[in-house]
DNA sequence: ATAAACCTTAGAGCACACACTAAGGTCAAG
DNA sequence: CTTGACCTTAGTGTGTGCTCTAAGGTTTAT
C-alpha cells in the first residue's frame, strides 16, 4: 500500500506518515523499486497503536517508549508499564488541576462584570486584575 | 529602576522582561543615558496585571488584548472585556474535558495491569492498545 | 587600572506535532 | 505522449514562552 492509501486509511496526512519515520515511531515494512513507501498491514496495526496511544493522552515520545517495549516484551516488566501511564496520568492529573483553577479565577472575574455595552472604564475585570493579588489564593 | 533590580523584585528573569518587550507588553518607560532600560513605578503596575493576567490562564496575546482595552478604556465595553474572558473560560473548559477522558482512559488501562515484575508479554496494557478501539468511547 | 557585575543587541535553540514549500522523479489513463 | 495525480527529499514555518549564546559596552568598587 502506497503512502497516499494508508494515510486516507487512517485519517492522518502523509506528512504525519513521513513525520512519524523520521522519528521513529513507524517505518513502512518495505519501498518499491522506484524508491515508494509500501505499507503492510503489520504497518497498519502499529499505526492503530499509535494511534489508540495518542487517543489515551500520550505524547509521541512515551509512545516511542511503549513501542519500545512492545518490540521486547520479555525485557520489559508490567510493572514498567503500569508505571509509565500512572506516571502519565499522574501528569494529567496536575495540569487538571491547573487548568481548573483557571476555569475558577475566570469564572470569579466573569461573575465582577456587568458585561453591559457601557465603556469599560471601570470594569470590574479590569480593575480586578490591576489591584487584586489573591485571585488564585 | 534597572532591569536586574525590576526583574527580581517580580521574580522574573530579565530575558523574559527583554521577550514581553519585543512583544510589546511592557516597554521600560524610559532609558538612562548609556542605554540602560529604566522602569518606573507605573511598569511595576503593569507587569503586574501581566502577571495576575497569567494567573488566571490568559495567554500572552489574550493579554495584549486586556492591555489594548485596559489603554483604551472609553474605547471599549464591558461586553467585551466580559466575553474574553467567558470565551477564556470555555475554552479552558474544553481542554479540562479532554485531559479528564484522557485521565479516565489511562486509569482504565492502569487497572488492567497487575504491575508485577513478570515480562510483559500479555500485558493488558499493551495488548488493550493492540486490540480495542473503544477506550475513549 | 582593572575586575566584577551589570547592561546591550541579534539571533539561535527548545519542546511539540505537525503543515507547507520547492524542486524534482514516477506512474496510469486517455 | 502528455497530463495529472502521486511520490521523493530536504528544509522552513507555525504557535507558545521563554532560555541561552555571542560579542560587546557600562558602571561600580577596590
Amino acid at each position: 500500500m502506497k503512502i497516499g492509501e494508508f494515510a486516507s486509511q487512517l485519517g492522518v496526512s502523509t506528512d504525519t506518515l513521513r513525520y512519524y519515520e523520521k522519528h521513529a515511531l513507524l517505518t513502512a515494512t518495505s519501498r518499491t523499486q522506484s524508491g515508494y513507501r509500501d505499507y503492510s498491514q503489520t504497518d497498519l496495526k502499529q499505526m492503530k497503536f499509535i494511534l489508540r496511544a495518542k487517543n489515551v493522552g500520550f505524547s509521541l515520545s512515551e509512545i516511542k517508549e511503549l513501542l519500545q517495549i512492545k518490540f521486547h516484551k520479555q525485557q520489559h516488566s508490567c510493572h514498567e508499564v503500569k508505571n509509565l501511564t500512572l506516571q502519565k496520568r499522574d501528569l494529567v492529573a496536575v495540569r487538571i488541576a491547573e487548568l481548573t483553577r483557571f476555569h475558577q479565577s475566570l469564572s470569579v472575574l466573569a461573575d465582577k462584570c456587568c458585561g453591559g455595552e457601557e465603556p469599560a472604564d471601570n470594569c470590574s475585570i479590569l480593575t480586578t486584575l490591576e489591584d487584586i493579588d489573591g485571585l488564585t489564593q
